[in-house]
Order: structure tokens, then C-alpha cells, then sequence
DNA sequence: ACTTTTACTTGTACTATACAACTATATATA
DNA sequence: TATATATAGTTGTATAGTACAAGTAAAAGT
């Protein structure tokens, strides 16, 4: 019983978690310059490395098409930068540019702070806590 | 610098989990028959009472034409049913039909159990603790 | 009675996504 | 080696979800 009434909860409030969170992304307190998924290509790039289109997809397990429009765009804003796989002429590698470093840094600082904001009131504790029980519960996620 | 990278870590893992997630519901393990945006408009419904389209429109902070396209929709499927306020000719009201409370429950249902299932390995006391540490985030975010 | 405000609907546009058709290149095989 | 098949990516088309702006009808204010 109790034990049910924990997934509730957590269901509950996951989910509203994702409306406020994405409600937030397009509203006028819109944090930052970068659409989320803008956002999320960048830092992917950042932490990873180059990348080439199937690879991406396969990280956001979106589809090839998808992500190819989005590195298009990018590559638009010269946030990322494509040069073509020598030993692969159908490959284009995608890399994040420096003026996509300094964009996803601006953004990322604001996302922080907005979270340091939010979570001021929590001990140490609690934020590396949940911090941990987060990571879990995405691992858990992959199939 | 200790605390900064619990906050950095719950920002990454948070956009991860929103990305998964939304990746879940388009996907073909998709839960459910409902889409997200009308599993959470019954939901509250079924939680909160009759409601009409301004209402609804401020608790989930989105623009009224959002939640008047996607209550229309919904009494579309026979999900919710209008009434007009007797005292107000401009109002509709919505609530949820009995079909619509059963295909809520069936849904919630196939939801809790995959969270079940995710978390099946985690204490109670895990559950509960990050079930509360989720509401308080969420409380954060009511700017 | 006339004007303004409110509640909602509808038209239009944009982002994010998937799937299908297509192009170009690479790999396998007869 | 020539042809067939597979792979990587792009582009066309469609849908959900959203916002903003214009329009309609009813209510409230003056």
C-alpha cells in the first residue's frame, strides 16, 4: 500500500514535472537563446566529441531524420560545424564550433542558476541525493 | 564546488529524464492509449472536478486556445463532456464521462506498473524520500 | 444604450517529431 | 568486375502540441 503510494506519487509528480519544465522552455521565462533540443545537440557534442548524424539519432534514440534537421539548422547558425568523413563519402561528421562552446556555456550557466535558485532551500544532502536516485531512475530507462 | 556539481548533475540528469521520457511516449513501447497532453487533462479533471477552459488553461499554464483545441478533441472521443454554466453563457464546463475515468485508470495503470518496474530495486524509503523531494521541486517551480 | 471586458473558438504559424521516398556511396556476391 | 544490396543521409509530407492574433458572443461597466 504505502509502497504503491510512493510510485504514485513519484508518477505524479514526474509528469507534472515535465509539463512545468517544457511550459518553462517556451514561455517568456524562457531561459537562455538555444530550444531545448538545440540545447541538448550541443551539450552531446560538447561532452562526446564529434559525432555523425546516425549517431546522435541513436543517442536520443530520435529518428535519422530528425536529428538531421536539427544538425542542419545548427550548422546554419555555424553553432556546429560539419566536415565529411575521409574514408566514408556518405558521412558528414558534426562538431560543436566555439561560438556553440559559448552558447551552450551562457545557457548552461542560466539553467544552473535557475536550478540554485529553485533547490536554495535544500541541504548538501538532499541535492546529492537526488541527484543519485535521478541517475538511477534514467539508467533504468534504457531498455 | 561540491554542492555546484550535485546542481549540475540534477540539470543534466532532469533534461535527460524529460528527453527519455517524451522519447517513451512517441515511441512504439508507448504506454497507453492516451497522449500525454489528454492522459494529464483528465487527470485533472478526474482529481480536481468540472472545470471550464480558462481554468484548465491556468493550471497548466498554457494559452487557452491550447486546452480549448484539446478539450474539444477530448469531447470529441466522448472522453470529457460540455455543459454550459447556467450563469455564464460564454462558459463551458468540462468533466470527465465515465469513459473517460475508465481509460484514465486503465492508463495509469500501465503507467504505474512500468514505474514499478523501473524501480523495483529501490528501498521504500528511496521511493518515498525522492517522491518527496520531487514535490518540493515541483513547488519550486511556481514562479 | 453603448462601450469595454471576458471567455472562448478559429485561423495561422512554428517546433519537434516520424515515416516514406529518394540520392549517393559503400559493401557483398555472382 | 559488374551488378545487387545495404547504409548514411536528405528531403517531402504528415501529425501533435503549442502560441499569438483575429473573430464571436455574452457579460459587466458607465
Amino acid at each position: 500500500m504505502q509502497e504503491k503510494n510512493s510510485i504514485e506519487l513519484i508518477e505524479y509528480e514526474l509528469t507534472t514535472f515535465i509539463r512545468r519544465a517544457v511550459y518553462l522552455d517556451n514561455s517568456e521565462n524562457k531561459i537562455g537563446n538555444l530550444e531545448r533540443s538545440a540545447y541538448l545537440l550541443l551539450r552531446q557534442l560538447d561532452e562526446f566529441g564529434p559525432a555523425r548524424v546516425k549517431e546522435l539519432a541513436e543517442a536520443f534514440k530520435l529518428d535519422i531524420s530528425t536529428l538531421s534537421r536539427q544538425a542542419a539548422s545548427l550548422e546554419n547558425k555555424k553553432l556546429i560545424s560539419r566536415s565529411s568523413d575521409p574514408s566514408d563519402g556518405r558521412v558528414s561528421l558534426f562538431d560543436i564550433t566555439p561560438g556553440g562552446k559559448q552558447m551552450l556555456q551562457t545557457d548552461k550557466q542560466m539553467r544552473l542558476e535557475r536550478y540554485h535558485s529553485m533547490l536554495k532551500e535544500w541541504s548538501n544532502e538532499e541535492k546529492e541525493l537526488f541527484g543519485k536516485l535521478l541517475m538511477r531512475l534514467n539508467d533504468a530507462f534504457i531498455d
